[in-house]
DNA sequence: GACGTGGATTAAATCGTTTAGCATGAGGCT
DNA sequence: AGCCTCATGCTAAACGATTTAATCCACGTC
């Protein structure tokens, strides 16, 4: 009933099998299909329609093929569990996926060796460019490995200092020591730092940030209360909990992560004390859950959401135009106050 | 110093490249690559050695156009940011990348429309499978069109009824039901549920289970104990609040997912209740952050980093043999019970 | 009637791989 | 010597699109 012109047809349907049906050729219908102003209007509207009618999908791997061009971009982040990272993810994919680019994700798991392998089979899809938060310990090697293939590569959240590659992140260095301004302006004196490691740019930043806090008001540093570790909710708890033991204990805490504040929240409030009257307690990113937790955490905002946009903005420059300069959006953080942080208690307060 | 054989070498190396500078022909560098057995051992080894020291990089668009086959898996989630499909995600990504598939991801939004341009985008791609959870509201047809060439389908967590293609998730009947009868044992008569519509498979089916637990200890379902919605901590704010002002209100409210129940159980709060002893709140899903709330949530765990794995390894049986019979995969969820539920206080009895 | 003009279409090359089928040559067997 | 087999490698044809340069054709102009 509804004409022969459009009947069932076997297999795939390809430009080649529109052009007969069509009359045609390939090349008009491959013009007409992206709307080239070479091709009659008329035929264009009648390609268009028959494309339609038969459920025609290109091929992008077959145009790829000729055009050098896939319009996928390979994401490669380390951890998608943590939120922070999700966050991320989701402001990449929509950015992207606003400016047609698809998204093909790795996970590398903060393994070099896995990242590799992954980042490796990724670029075999031929990516226009790479988004990658890289592993700790990745070094210049690994990064330039990727782009040898004039694939563009964009740095996000940490970077491999001297890679020379785009970086999109936060100042960590400034975000850090806001936090620890923040508790000094509230009384407390010894004050620890949660989390962190010297093989992650971001590690090496917030030492920094929270080592020129402490400077900025006159405190000295000591590395007792450095409880290096991964930024976990795990980590978090028992590095609270073993710095609630030593002599003379901190009264407050900066995290490396809003997951480590979590763990010490919870590390706290285990030990039968309350967070933000008994200690203190600012996380670092700001995701969705900080503002949830009881007391609601008081953290510093990185702009996530804003850093992935410009990743993927940086990204889309450097397909665009490869010999451009390079660049880096380096984000200020905002503290926000909530209810983890208060007064010291009038704890002895030592000198120095 | 390291020898004339691995110059600079200029473009891209390609296999031609490489057939070329080995002496050989493409299509023996090929199989020599991949460990056919027809190519000689010494040959073989002596390819490898080439390929590794030029840095090649297989392009798998290329082969993909030859062998209709591209190791991609179009994943379509509605959200990303959602903990229940992020730990679904990385379930998936997992599973699949041990396969040696990759993920190539579209973000749909609970947008049907979206979702049809988004998969669209996908398919271009000829991905050898799709994973999705469809949006609320898609049809079979919208589903139907993403087979049309041959590309295997699967559905993870919701499904679409009557489309006939395979699916992983988790028997919610059984799972509110549980949750229901928990707070039955605990007292509760007038029991509300929070979140969940109709147009979803997992509205429907967490409804029906709502009701099914109810109708076994011989309590009447009140139209107005539902108060529908999204899933999401907003939703379950308001909703809880409104529940607590009708005339005769509940004193336990079960949830269509976990990120409904935080709404929820911070509503309980803003009122000056506390959940637990004042009313009782069950979660569904069980993510991560379920056990570290406060109070800590009371839930069913549906396994989803289970049904992840199953689906994938359903879309990789159906990718191997694409006539199979159409398999589900339901998994039977579990009750997790923490400190958000407890008894019911001496509220006055309904008879009914 | 020759010729230029310009709009519409097409032929053919090309991208990088895979694979069916054929070619070659060295032994082994009768 | 003649024939077969086996191991190895090669030729050439796909796969499905894009793009450049060429062709075709109708029309107006002088």
């Amino acid at each position: 009933m509804d004409g022969d012109r459009i009947s069932a047809g076997g297999g795939k349907v390809t430009l080649q099998r529109l052009a007969v049906e069509l009359g045609l050729s390939t090349a008009t219908v491959s013009l007409a299909l992206r709307d080239s102003p070479v091709v009659a209007e008329e035929t264009r509207l009648r390609v268009q329609d028959v494309a339609r009618a038969r459920g025609y999908v290109a091929n992008r791997g077959a145009a790829s093929l000729r055009t050098a061009r896939t319009n996928i971009i390979g994401v490669g982040l380390h951890d998608i569990i943590n939120p922070s990272f999700t966050e991320l993810l989701a402001a990449l994919e929509e950015a992207l996926s606003a400016a047609g680019k698809t998204v093909l994700l790795g996970v590398g798991q903060e393994d070099v060796t896995r990242q590799t392998r992954i980042l490796g089979t990724l670029a075999e899809y031929r990516p226009d460019a790479f988004i990658v938060s890289p592993a700790a310990g990745t070094g210049v090697d690994d990064l330039r490995a990727l782009a040898i293939s004039g694939i563009a590569v964009v740095q996000v959240t940490r970077e491999v200092e001297g890679s020379g590659f785009d970086f999109a992140g936060s100042d960590d260095v400034t975000g850090v020591s806001l936090a620890v301004s923040h508790l000094v302006a509230l009384g407390h004196r010894r004050i620890a730092m949660i989390g962190g490691f010297d093989a992650a740019s971001t590690g090496r930043r917030r030492l920094e940030g929270y080592q020129a806090g402490l400077a900025a008001h006159g405190l000295a540093y000591d590395p007792t209360l450095w409880a290096s570790g991964r930024g976990t909710r795990e980590h978090g708890r028992l590095a609270v909990e073993a710095l609630l033991r030593l002599p003379d204990p901190p009264t407050a805490a900066v995290c490396f992560n809003d997951l480590c504040a979590f763990g010490a929240l919870m590390g706290i409030q285990a030990a039968g004390l309350t967070a933000g009257a008994d200690f203190s307690i600012v996380g670092y990113d700001d995701i969705g859950e900080a503002a949830l937790w009881h007391p609601a955490l008081t953290t510093v905002f990185t702009r996530i959401p804003e850093y992935g946009v410009a990743a993927a903005k940086l990204a889309l420059a450097r397909i665009a135009d490869p010999q451009r300069p390079m660049e880096r959006t380096v984000l200020e953080p905002h503290l926000v106050v909530r209810a983890s942080t208060g007064p010291a208690k009038s704890a002895k307060h030592r000198a120095g």
